[in-house]
DNA sequence: TGGAATGTTGGAAC
DNA sequence: CGTTCCAACATTCC
């Protein structure tokens, strides 16, 4: 479920929300006092990065999906929901195994929009600052940075790196500056494709590395491993994606 | 069917 | 005290 975009099409869907009031909240999380929220106007919703965000009459509401996390709109699923909201309208949004929290409402003073690839604020060059100030990062590590990269997984990584032709172990500062800004540059363009392909229901069909056996370019198979400090799945192309320092022989 | 996966966190360890 | 590491959590699919 759960990279920036997928956040993105949740939001367009809960924005019918607001300028409704929540009539009664329930569920098991233990992030937010339910009683508090009856009566609570919605003021906004929005995202940061992979996180759903509700501005309220009082407090703000930040739900993250994590990595099984689902949601559902005015229907609910054979299981027992984290947070039920219902409204005044009749209508109601529930969510499911993720982490909901109360946050303070004044969103600005939280996040720093700029460094969230799907926003209109985002910023390429504060991302690149922050890169040439982590020399030693591995990109693989860089990309899932959700300080540096607020919104991308690790499909988008696996499909970014593919796509610049950029090794997943190269290191920050070895980089030559113009593929680096690429790899900026591809960080949000990449993830607003998955956006587009994420609504058409053909997400999966147009992955080029991730999960997938044979490098589309080269034609041979591609190397996979647990890589970098997040140990996260990598797929990549030995052939076409270069290594920055070129690794010993 | 056990293992792994679109992720983060809190606390232990150093 | 700051940084790093790892177990824990949870659902679904293969």
């Amino acid at each position: 479920m759960p990279e920036g975009p997928s956040i993105v099409i949740l939001r367009e869907q809960a924005a019918a929300f607001a300028g409704h009031t929540i009539t009664h909240a329930e569920g098991t999380s233990t992030g937010v006092v339910m009683a508090e929220l009856a009566g609570q106007p919605v003021l906004n919703v929005c995202t940061f990065g992979k996180q759903f965000l509700m501005r309220l009459g009082d407090r703000a509401l930040r739900v993250h999906l994590l990595m099984f996390g689902t949601y559902r709109i005015n229907e609910t699923k054979d299981a027992k929901a984290r947070l039920s909201l219902f409204f005044d309208d009749d209508s109601a949004l529930h969510f499911y195994t993720c982490s909901v929290k109360t946050i303070s409402d004044d969103l600005d003073a939280e996040y720093d929009w700029r460094g969230d690839v799907m926003a209109d604020a985002w910023s390429p060059a504060l991302a690149l600052k922050k890169l040439r100030a982590r020399p030693d990062l591995l990109v693989c590590d860089a990309l899932l940075d959700q300080d540096i990269f607020a919104g991308v997984g690790n499909i988008i990584k696996n499909e970014v790196l593919f796509r610049i032709r950029l090794h997943p172990l190269s290191a920050v500062g070895d980089v030559p500056a113009a593929k680096l800004r690429e790899l900026v540059a591809q960080a949000r363009a990449y993830s607003f494709d998955f956006l587009t392909w994420k609504k058409a229901g053909v997400l999966k069909k147009n992955w080029l590395a991730h999960t997938k056996k044979i490098c589309p370019r080269c034609d041979i198979p591609f190397e996979r491993g647990h890589l970098g400090k997040t140990r996260r799945r990598s797929f990549f192309c030995g052939r076409c994606q270069k290594q920055y320092p070129a690794p010993a022989a």
